[in-house]
DNA sequence: GATCTTCATGTTACCGTTAACATCTGTTCA
DNA sequence: TGAACAGATGTTAACGGTAACATGAAGATC
């Protein structure tokens, strides 16, 4: 401990150590050509001083600061945070550490002043999950030079992206109401300026459309269990049907919970199909029947890709993970009417 | 724009306003004495190079960071996760961003090691939410010389704390049983590593005692509804009770989920209480009755006892938030036996 | 044995800010 | 009228690292 309150810099390790500071910066960035002797020497005095580098003098002489920002829509939703847990684990694990900015659900601030927070602080590189669009233009507008990672399917010529495949997931749910026989298959989707409920959205029409089935209408949710809820208590707002795809799994709770109420039952007169796999989707009454991502394996292919970029590799400009139909009891094969 | 690569300093701007580096950061940090007219040219200049300050080069020379650091145990789950949220939210809007760590389920990284990772990013304060005994242990071990608060309702001498009171939150849950009549009120509650779940059982265990009824064995869970669905699902594993004071609403969904499946009504014949409010908890089957607690209030006063400290002022070093009973349908009034 | 390498290390400059002190120009007041 | 002072700005030196180049000693090569 030095006596001084203050914290030890390179020039004291040094010092105590007998050489210059910057064989002491040698042996922490571990250059080779150092004799083990005085490898051994410093690394004691290091020791002896509790010698902690600092970060920012780092970085202001190698212009990288080791940190990645997030720029996160909503993150209090299940399948966001799940995402960027994963994304800041991994990037821990490779030295990065994470700054999160979630552009909220208020007006509390938009995506372009959380952009700038971010860009102000200075990170290495960036990345957007769960996006709305207009984090996306936000994104397109700043068109920060650092290499830019957006969460989501479809390819795109700016930025690159890692997703779990969200058209697909949303076919496996659809074809598995078909393949029980239903014929009203009915969404109930996320707001269209979320690029995951475009992609589900898209996903559904085209499988109905491939099977040749009547287009119902799209009921455009708000991804709560509120107001699914709302909708299935209200025989005049929820479309005739006998199965249901819900864009995620609060959804689909709010969609039984509404039907068990006016006493239509899940699934003997609806099927019901959610998204995202919630921890607790399995124990909802009935279990839920829903479609799980890998969000940990997207976390890592995520800080993969950034990571390639920032070393100069060529990074894999789209990375897909594929997603997984967990089918529960909240769905049952269509059984002829009356 | 500069036609080099590079981003502009504060000399380019200097000399394209026609005056020192030093204007400039006046300017930029708002000193008084600056004629109107000069600031005018620096800002105009500021703005024609698209010039934003470098942090790292003001870290190093203030030596603050604007950045604080935040270890959370588990953040998939909704309360720790929420908090975080509030505080990133609150810390934004103070010109703070934040940092996190989460030290995992898995043997992944200790919370020595993830502190140490924190420490080393610079960090201007800490904030430990949710947090374990091993946490807060390791804070204690290290014990940085920077303001340092922790989640949780317990008064601290060494540490700063915020929390919502989660006594009285369970306090009021067990009350509301005893209200209805139940004399038989078991606990599921989180492992007693979790600084929450030892405060949640002692409220239950005085509640009990102080009504004279008969204390049944805590049954230690996991927070999770698999946990809880099991012991539900057995019969000799669940304690006899007509009542169960649930840690938290994922635990209280899987005693649900267990009871009915060995059709055991809920409410009819046990009632549940369960402890956060999640936003599905409403839609559960029953809808829950639950506990629930002010995120956003919490994450505020966080960053509020957080920024006093730093800015030298006296920081409340406990405040406390008042949960809120939310009472639904899984509980009901005690019927006589048989 | 002189020269050329290579190894191990030291010296100096620079990254982009802020802090501390210096300077210069008017005003105020005795 | 000149000293004292305040207001506006400039100059120089940190902050704590890394990069680039310099140096001295030991071994290799002819």
């Amino acid at each position: 401990m030095s006596s001084t309150g203050r914290r030890a810099n390179m020039r004291e390790v040094a010092a105590l150590a007998g050489v210059s500071h910057q064989t002491v910066s040698r042996v922490l960035n571990d250059h080779a050509s150092i004799r083990p002797e005085t490898r051994a020497r410093v690394l004691r005095a290091i020791e002896q001083v509790d010698y902690r580098p600092n970060s920012a003098a780092r970085a202001l002489a190698t212009n990288k600061t080791q940190r990645i920002g997030v720029l996160v829509d909503s993150a209090v939703e299940y399948g966001p945070n799940s995402t960027l847990r994963a994304i800041e684990l991994a990037a821990r694990s490779e030295g990065y550490s994470v700054t999160s900015v979630t552009v909220g659900e208020g007006r509390e601030l938009g995506p372009d002043v959380a952009l700038e927070h971010l860009l102000s602080q200075g990170v290495d590189a960036l990345c957007a999950i769960a996006p709305r669009s207009s984090s996306l233009d936000a994104l397109r507008v700043h068109s920060p030079h650092i290499p830019t990672l957006v969460v989501k399917s479809a390819e795109d010529d700016e930025f690159l992206t890692a997703s779990v495949d969200q058209r697909l997931g949303a076919s496996m749910a659809v074809r598995h109401l078909i393949a029980l026989g239903h014929r009203r298959i009915a969404h109930v989707s996320g707001p269209f300026d979320w690029l995951d409920a475009q992609a589900r959205h898209a996903a559904w029409e085209s499988e109905i459309a491939d099977a040749g089935l009547e287009p119902l209408e799209v009921v455009v949710g708000d991804w709560t269990a509120d107001f699914a809820y709302d909708i299935a208590a209200d025989p005049r707002r929820m479309p005739e049907c006998t199965a249901v795809f819900a864009a995620n799994d609060q959804m689909a709770l709010g969609l039984v919970h509404g039907l068990t109420e006016r006493g239509v039952s899940v699934p003997d007169e609806v099927s019901i199909v959610g998204f995202d796999d919630l921890p607790e989707s399995k124990h909802f009454l009935p279990p839920l029947t829903t479609v799980r991502q890998n969000f940990v394996a997207l976390g890592e292919r995520s800080i993969a890709v950034l990571l390639a970029a920032l070393e100069g590799r060529q990074p894999e400009r789209r990375s897909v993970i594929r997603p997984q139909l967990i089918v529960r009891a909240s769905t049952a094969p269509l059984v002829p009417a009356r």
